[in-house]
DNA sequence: TGACAATATCCGGTTATCCGGTTATAAAAA
DNA sequence: TTTTTATAACCGGATAACCGGATATTGTCA
């Protein structure tokens, strides 16, 4: 039972809670972006997230200089189920709803600077 | 969503989670019972049973000299939730099916001594 | 190749957690 | 009241978690 106290250790950081909530609302996001919207530091934003890698909640993706992650968790698991626990219970905290707003926000924002600068825009 | 976070870290200890499983199996138990059961010293018991009383997992009902701990979530609430999910996690494990037998083995002692000693006994 | 940008890792310092052992408290029993 | 039993609270030490700042790595572009 080691193993699952180690996962519930994964979620008991509030900047990786918010980390995991970025991501099931957005799919894929790279660590600027996180540091972005959270208001952290790249070192704090990229320890997180490779502790999330190693635990197995997220994939990389390297695009050039960028590493994206996403969620990666397989649908019916457990950790599944306790991800979409999870954002019920942070649906409900207008904090959390903030978050995503920042996110939509910063998002639009880089898509702007990246169509200006004539870069590729994977904006949707 | 600090809240959030504390809420996984009162389960992010193999104690703890123990704990809760013998709780989801038993309705009420003393501290005794936790401490034989899972072969732990009584500090420690008392520690992690005080902690998730604070936290609000569970209640205690004094009953003479024993302090009963049972779990106290409200039904359908999120804790709740996270309780169902917790117990179809672990249920899986053999190392906790092993946890509820030793239990039962342990009431089942523990109700014969009193028998024996004419002491009122719980049994079911 | 060299300069630069994004990210990962390392370093040390601070704080939090967990533990066993001890002491304090509260109820029952003598 | 004194003693005993079950439990809670306290204490000091060991370990682990977390952090920011510095450095290393990786990929891009001129």
């Amino acid at each position: 039972m080691k193993a699952e106290a180690r996962l519930f250790k994964s979620l008991a950081d509030e900047t990786r809670l918010k980390i995991l909530w970025l991501l099931m609302a957005k799919e894929e996001l790279c660590v600027c972006d996180i540091m972005a919207v959270l208001g952290i530091t790249q070192s704090k934003a990229s320890r997180h997230l490779r502790y999330l890698y190693h635990l197995g909640w997220v994939n990389d993706r390297r695009e050039g200089v960028w590493m994206n992650y996403r969620l990666n968790v397989a649908p019916g698991s457990p950790e599944d189920k306790q991800l979409k626990l999870l954002e019920e219970i942070l649906g409900s905290r207008p904090e959390a709803q903030a978050l995503k707003e920042k996110l939509e926000q910063r998002l639009a924002a880089k898509c702007e600077t990246m169509a200006s600068t004539a870069a590729a825009c994977k904006c949707s």
